[in-house]
DNA sequence: CTGCGTTTGGACTCACCAGTCCATATATGT
DNA sequence: ACATATATGGACTGGTGAGTCCAAACGCAG
């Protein structure tokens, strides 16, 4: 008797298809223009099929929207480890920085800000999970950090988590914005490298 | 002879009462799912009117995204008299920046925001209007503001379009990320006019 | 009062779409 | 081979919505 048994994948390569073909039509169109029938379509599946993995069309958004969400902070974390390694207040906002501007001009990540600015008015849920797995936990990463440092006596504040908030908003915001309503900006690797030292300075100078 | 005539003001009054329905309407539900039919209802007219002033459903948007993008900086500018008052640059900053957290709370201007978002990528005309009307004007304003006081020898800024944008930055896009997701934020004055004052202390700090 | 521009209510066409139903095919596991 | 879970293609229902058409009403200006 084996010990373990084969198993039917179907089941789970369709769900992942189906997930798959609605993350790439909603990014696209946005959800009130995405239809059913365009996803089981892109997804190679059956309406039917669509149906019965997902209740509905809400059910398989916000499945999709979840389950993006949860790969948002993932690339953050793993640079954690990078970052500790004794390295000065620059050398790690710089890392961190660097990872951060790569993440926030993914496609992925911009499509799913987009979804989350536009659907969340209808459907707060996605506002909080997109929030929690994304800025509160990337920013919780970085005022850990900065809590250490402060420790130390190297920087000097009395809000990390305001801090950290700061620098991303100082370090993203502007290329954020540019890139997501489709305005000319620089996003070579060097001027993205010029604007990233630009702000580790300027921060470290405003909190030492 | 009278020198001025009596002027048939039905067509502007119309046309405005169309625009007005279709900016609560787009903002409250989307472009996609708000129908030329509820915009009709909503602004008392008839469905047949709306097509009399406007070729199409594309064009009334766009027409009304351009009417609230003109809008957009107007506040701003209105502050710059006051703002310019040989005062120095934190009160500067404080005045400028507290209007702006003010702006941006507006429900008209993040219902703007969240359509310039959803509708930039098929439209990318939207992005630049919003952007130019925007961001780009009230950057503008402090970055000529920020000129002088370089000029002045109050500040050492090498590029305060930068600066200008970092400013804003710090400033609003936490509370801005926020209030566009629904997640929890302080609004109260007391946390604005806290939150400014740090900004402002850690601005002059990192260019001064 | 008359001419004419503007507006109206209602009906209409055509296309789209969420979700359902159905008979059948397919694929898996025993 | 058989039982059963999964998937399919196609048709369908009922509703929605952009835009059009039409005859008539309304309101303004001269």
């Amino acid at each position: 008797m084996t010990a373990v048994a084969a198993k039917d994948t179907r089941n789970e390569d369709k769900h992942r298809a189906i997930l798959r073909a609605a993350e790439e039509l909603f990014m696209q169109n946005g959800y009130a223009t995405t239809s059913m029938d365009a996803i089981a379509d892109h997804a190679g599946v059956s309406k039917q099929t669509i149906y019965a993995h997902f209740q509905n069309k809400e059910n398989l958004f916000v499945g999709m929207m979840e389950g993006m969400c949860c790969r948002y902070g993932y690339p953050m974390e793993c640079m954690l480890g990078e970052a500790q390694a004794g390295k000065s207040p620059a050398d790690t906002l710089s890392a961190l920085g660097m990872q951060k501007l790569r993440l926030i001009a993914l496609p992925d990540a911009m499509g799913l800000f987009r979804l989350v600015i536009s659907e969340s008015t209808r459907n707060p849920e996605l506002g909080r999970i997109f929030y929690e797995q994304g800025p509160k936990f990337t920013n919780k990463l970085l005022s850990d950090l900065l809590d250490a440092y402060v420790k130390a006596g190297t920087l000097k504040i009395s809000n990390t988590s305001a801090a950290a908030e700061t620098f991303y908003a100082m370090l993203c915001q502007p290329l954020h914005l540019k890139l997501m309503i489709g305005v000319d900006v620089d996003t070579s690797e060097k001027a993205l490298k010029q604007h990233l030292d630009e702000v580790v300075t300027r921060f470290i100078k405003a909190y030492s």
